[in-house]
DNA sequence: TTTAGAATGTGTAAATTACACACATTATTT
DNA sequence: AAATAATGTGTGTAATTTACACATTCTAAA
């Protein structure tokens, strides 16, 4: 291909000159905002706060915080999720930005959107908040939120009712140990939708990354299930390439 | 669930407060950042610029901008493109934002990563700036980016490996009418792999959302093809459901 | 102790989809 | 007119997905 050119008068930028460029343009301010998956009584949840905001006064809001100057992404997503949760060690992934200029009343304030997926079971007793509270994903279908927290929201649910499809997410959302029936309701829970039973068990088996642990349910009124759990190693050395046009 | 809480004093914040702090604490700057797709000869290639920073000098970077604080974030991402190629109605999606702390020489500059599929016949006269090439993906492997671009780069060339496969995005990269070679082809270059003629077609075809235009391929040394157009209202009406547990 | 209930655990046949593969056709060029 | 080079099509096989039913095991209640 010929593109066609000219010649032209590169300015070059001198550091100097950008950082003042820099200081003298940012007048926007940068968030994460946390959207924390829980699965409990067989129903996906998520964990909202009260908003702190007067004009938000009695709306439920994402768990988020401004960035700061010298801290990453990932990291202020992390601490987030540890000061409201008590929580470490936990799965927290990017998912989307969210710039547009009328999304906050107090200025220009761009979010950057995580999932976050933990394992109630673990963790129930550390979160001290009154205000902060478990919904169940059904509920928050006619639910307002504060800011733009519903798009964002939904965002993160059609993102992790996909990747759960993709890789091995769900099961950061169970405990260590699992039944099939356990993982089956989860992922129902996540689709919204019934499965084949035979059919879950025979997919998951294939993939050969359950391990059976030799224990059994306890504490089950019926006839215990085998517990299971799931090979992180494995999974790593095996993943596959993702193939197959498709649309 | 019973999630232990304990009553908290709840400071309320008001906006002229949150103002202030937001105000106090941006210190971050946001760019966005393209990573700009074309195919030509057969071959997958990214627009790239000279950087215009002295510390980068003479490496090669993505076209990218600061985002001014009345933009939007996608609006930025499409100035950038309008302004460097002169194109409109390309398009254009937020893929990744980064944000690490050390990643700007120059302070702390938050970048949203955007990647844009543009067709190449139609508009490359619009380029008039000498330090702006096409370069082939291939040619990548082996040079160097400014800033932390090549690991965007990256990012977005697995993002459009996969995303090619699942929506039909491939399109956006070819002419209106193209034959089923030049698909194939662009099929082939992107995911850097031979693909089965018959198999490839009947793929397509089966898919039912390519438009037989009656015309078929001028000037080429050989027997011509049949042009096809891809019927983008017909798929939007039909366009499936993801499912499937894999991984 | 017996029985009813409820969930676990397993196999197979049919249908669909993916894959490998070969030859006749059509236009161009020499 | 013949050689070349790419287009265009079909079929058999393997792999995967889907639908579907019954025996087993444990719990809880009678």
């Amino acid at each position: 291909m010929a593109i066609k050119t000219k010649p032209t008068m590169t300015v070059e930028k001198t550091l100097k000159g950008l950082q003042t460029e820099v200081e003298s343009i940012n007048k926007i301010a940068i968030s994460v905002d946390c959207v924390i998956f829980g699965f409990d009584e067989n129903t996906l949840k998520v964990l909202l706060i009260r908003s702190d905001l007067k004009k938000y006064k009695g709306k439920w809001t994402l768990l988020g915080d401004l960035v700061k100057p010298d801290e990453d992404l990932d990291s202020a997503a992390y601490r987030v999720l540890k000061q409201r949760t008590g929580m470490r060690d936990v799965y927290l992934e990017q998912v989307k930005t969210f710039g547009e200029v009328g999304r906050h009343p107090a200025g220009r304030v761009v979010t950057v959107a995580y999932c976050s997926l933990i394992n109630v079971q673990n963790h129930q007793l550390q979160i001290h908040d009154n205000e902060l509270h478990w919904h169940s994903v059904d509920s928050l279908e006619d639910k307002e939120l504060g800011f733009d927290h519903k798009q964002i929201f939904e965002t993160c649910y059609r993102w992790l009712q996909k990747r759960v499809q993709e890789h091995p997410l769900g099961f950061n959302l169970l405990p260590k140990k699992f039944s099939l029936r356990e993982l089956q309701n989860l992922y129902e829970a996540i689709l919204n939708k019934k499965l084949d039973r035979r059919n879950f068990r025979k997919k998951f088996f294939s993939m050969d990354f359950l391990v059976d642990t030799g224990e059994d349910e306890k504490n089950v009124p019926h006839r215990p299930g085998k517990l299971y759990k799931f090979d992180f190693e494995k999974y790593e050395k095996k993943k596959k390439i993702w193939a197959g046009i498709d649309f």
